[in-house]
Parts: structure tokens; sequence; C-alpha cells
DNA sequence: TTACCACTTAAAGTAACTTGAAGAGCAAGA
DNA sequence: TCTTGCTCTTCAAGTTACTTTAAGTGGTAA
């Protein structure tokens, strides 16, 4: 099993990153090893595609390049404990939790009007439609 | 019941934005009524409330500025049908839904290794720590 | 050889706000 | 009455995380 090399394009393919976001983040100091070059081009090889990944997947979770920052110098930092990141997995995980609760709310919602506004409304002029209300939050 | 009138900060208090998103909001003319004043300051009645919430409610349902603006624009526009409205709130709701389980998925992944980590890692630096690999996406 | 394609850098543009500076109205306290 | 403090006002500039554009390079296919 060869350890392929990637050109940035494939990279992108493969992380679900855009190219340019990959050099943005280089730029910012975000791939800890300097990438390597071919021909002056950048080669991503299945270490590369992990960090990205993982890059990847923390923004996913609605990490700020900051937080990334922060969590890779714990984690290169040899004093850091273990624990210390876990730490930082479980604040995130919280947050993101009620983040999820705020969006299937809003999704509820959404659905609840698209089909109401279908069926019951009985309007066909969206400037009369009174489901609309549907859509506000009822607080 | 009376029709009570809001300062700014009340009214973001009241819709879960602040007071300089709501100016904003008016800068970019998402607010179809001209906010009315007092004394040079913005007063906000229940309506104004209430579209304050609507619109902080698309914007938790991910759609930009500018999609409210289209969404507001069909709400107004006498040959618009009741339908087109529902369609845009469909079309959202689908996407909200990949959304949350893109964001389930990472937040799983971050609680398991929170967990692991805490619990069988077995490795008291975050330099050595294994459970780093649970982060990345199995794709 | 010419055309094309994916790559390169650097700089400027974008969305959606936030922050900061400078100033005004008004209530409470000395 | 004066002053302190609070919240509001406008306008400009700053921020994050990129994307887009412009101008140029290297390798390959026709």
């Amino acid at each position: 099993m060869v350890n392929k090399d990637f050109t940035i394009s494939h990279a992108a393919q493969k992380t679900g990153l855009t190219a340019s976001a990959i050099r943005y983040y280089e730029d910012q100091g975000l791939l800890a090893k300097t990438t390597a070059r071919i021909n002056g081009r950048r080669v991503f090889d299945t270490k590369a595609i992990a960090d990205l990944s993982l890059l990847n997947d923390l923004r996913l979770a609605g990490m700020t390049l900051t937080d990334i920052k922060e969590f890779q110098s714990q984690r290169r930092n040899a004093g850091a404990t273990c624990a210390s990141l876990a730490e930082i997995a479980q604040h995130r995980a919280a947050k993101l939790r009620a983040q999820i609760k705020a969006m299937r709310l809003a999704e509820e919602r959404l659905r609840n009007f698209a089909s109401n506004c279908s069926s019951q409304c009985g309007c066909s002029q969206a400037s009369q439609c009174n489901q609309i209300d549907n859509l506000i939050k009822s607080s």
C-alpha cells in the first residue's frame, strides 16, 4: 500500500474543503507541518489529508479557527494533559447540542408553515397568507 | 391591552437579536416599515417586534439576508402565490435537515472522543493521545 | 508549437455583523 | 442647577473565514 500524494484539488475533494480554503488554512498556520511541494505545487500525503479532515470536522462542529489553533497547541504541548483536550471537546459538544436544538425548532416551524400554507391557508395570494404567523416564535 | 412601545435594547432582548444587528437590518432595508422614532430614538411596537422575531428565526434557519429579502418580497408581491412561499420554506427546511445531520455527527464524534480520551486513553499527555484518530471522519 | 489545464501568489472583495468614536437626551442625586 | 450616568444616535472602521480576481508558471495533449 503506497502512501500516494494528492494535488490540492484532490485533497479538497477528499476532505470536503475547497482548494482556496486549504491555502488559507496554510497561510493562517493551521497546518502544523509545512506542506510539501513538488515543482512549487503543494502535495498532500495521507497524513496531511487526515489533518485536513480533522480540521474540517472541527469547523463543522462550530469551532472557530482560533479555537482550533488552541486545540492543536494543546495537543502538541508536552505539559498539557489528555484531559484538557477532552474538556475542550466536551464544551464544544455541549454548544453543538444547543445549536442543534435551535435548528430543529426552526426546521419544524418552516416545515409546518409549508404544509399549512399549502393545505389550510385557502388564500391564493402570498400577500394575504395568514399562516405566516406560525413562523413566529411563540414566546 | 395596550400596544406598548419598546426601546431598541428591549426589542433586542425580546427577539434574541443585538441592538446593533437591528440597526444593521434597518440599514439593509430588511425592516419593511420605516422604524418609528421618538426624540430621534427608535421605538418598536408589538408588530415590529414580531417582524424582528421572524427575521431572527429565518436567520436561525440558515437563511441569508438576501434569502430573507426574497422571502419578504414574495410575501408583498401581489402576483405571487402562497405556494411560492411554501416552496421557499420547504427548500430551507430540507437544507436545515442536512445541516442538522452533519452537526449531530460532529457532536457524536466530539462526545466519543471526550469520553474515550478520559476513560480509555491511558496516556496522561495530550501530545501522546491516541484517541484523536476517533475524531477523524471514517471515509 | 500551440493550446489548455491545474496550479501558483498577492490583493481585493464579501457577508453579517461588531466595535469604537463622538455626541445628545434625560433621570437621579448633590 | 449642575453633574453624573445611562442609553440612545450616526458613521467609520474592524473582524472572521473565506472567495474571487488578476497575472503568471509548468506540464501535457493535439
